[in-house]
DNA sequence: GCTCAAAGTATTGTCGACAATTTTATCATT
DNA sequence: AATGATAAAATTGTCGACAATACTTTGAGC
């Protein structure tokens, strides 16, 4: 799939491939979240000794998909409305600094990539075919490429090695099919303007604006929740 | 020591004491910046098993002291200047952002902590009694609590639990004894002076300057290093 | 009937050995 | 002598078993 994160190679060892497994998994809800984990169950299920299961969980909890106490165990972490603006808060400052990074450090051809892109998402949201997948996808590839953009080895890693999944897997279990497309779309290309003239501070301005607008809504659709329990 | 990391509560396993001892070994040097990690070596010294030894490397990756490549083994990471910028920019961003919501979330019972003990800093300032020493453990542990001050479970953890040690390896292995002392402290208390106001904006700003100002710093005395090789 | 203690069960942590892969050393060929 | 292929050695990944810790259930005492 086009998401798959791009700072992982494919998979060599069997951990490896355990571990993506029970990624996707976690991310999809296939195992709850905030189950608590059976090491000899899921050993058995993949058909694995304990110790390659240990490893794949060691990666899970890297991405801090999963909660290891000693002597105890592991879960899978909750996901709580708490947690979820912890995130967003992260997100604003680090994808905000990552935006200024790539108004300083992108390449051109990377920027004219990124143009092609949106002009991509923008010709499939013209076409209306299945607008919210391509959306809420492109909007995670658009995020993507102005972190990579950074050229910063570290924001990288903890944007793309550990918030993404975790921001996906609010996405999915949430259900937080982006219903702000075309205001996002505008939002896009500001920011990407912005980079395109080199102007670093106005990028993690907007970025930081995209961001928080983006958490803003989520709040509003929680409450609204709360008022009307089902729809 | 006052510095050890409250985040991480006493080591119970011997996986725990292993990572904790090379912990302290690949920050002070002990263990060589970029050096191969022999597995079985290790294991030897430490007089434990592989798997144990596995255990504890897999938490150093966790904090980026170490990285491992699939068949081939780990490293202690390098210490470069580059990867230094990077950090600073990453700390900019996250503790800015720290500051922000340590302005909106600590209690008035952790601002009247902080302040006492930025008055004990100032104290033991005065006294030039291994000034060096404190100011580096004080600029530390005020940038600790206003971590801690955010509230925030995933800045907590990206900060304290990952970079902190990060930045405590480059301290003392690139002999940053913080020359900026006494300007350092105006500009923890004009932060302080912010958060007391529960003025985010502000403190946000200020602990920006405040890190931007440091790294500054360290650039310069980069550049005079690579003047005037050796003092 | 409830509380607490103790034994039993299950789960996690640790160990040593084997399998798979990589690195090094040897040797033949050009 | 340099290069490339092949074999040997070393290192990492994986496995199953044992030890230590936590949880559950049972029973005794009040």
């Amino acid at each position: 799939m086009a998401l798959d994160n791009p700072t992982r190679e494919t998979p060599v060892t069997t951990a490896d491939k355990v571990f993506d497994s029970m990624l996707h998994a976690i991310v999809e809800g296939k195992i709850a979240a905030g189950s608590k984990i059976s090491e000899p169950e899921l050993a058995k299920q993949y058909e694995i000794s304990r110790s390659t299961l240990r490893e794949a969980l060691n990666r899970l909890e890297k991405c801090h998909l999963i909660e290891r106490k000693a002597n105890v165990g592991s879960r899978v972490v909750e996901c709580s409305i708490e947690s979820l603006l912890e995130i967003y808060v992260v997100r604003e400052a680090l994808e905000g600094m990552a935006c200024r990074e790539a108004a300083l450090n992108m390449t051109d051809d990377e920027i004219v990539d990124m143009k092609a892109m949106l002009d991509e998402h923008a010709k499939a949201q013209d076409l209306q075919d299945g607008v919210a997948y391509y959306q809420e996808e492109g909007d995670l590839d658009f995020h993507y490429k102005v972190i990579l953009g950074s050229h910063n080895k570290q924001l990288i890693n903890i944007l793309c090695g550990q918030l993404y999944h975790l921001v996906r897997m609010y996405r999915l279990q949430f259900g937080m099919h982006s219903p702000r497309a075309t205001r996002a779309f505008d939002e896009h290309y500001r920011i990407i303007e912005a980079i395109s003239d080199r102007d670093g501070e106005l990028a993690e301005l907007l970025m930081r604006r995209h961001i928080a607008a983006s958490c803003k809504n989520i709040k509003k659709k929680i409450a609204m929740q709360a008022t009307e329990p089902q729809a």
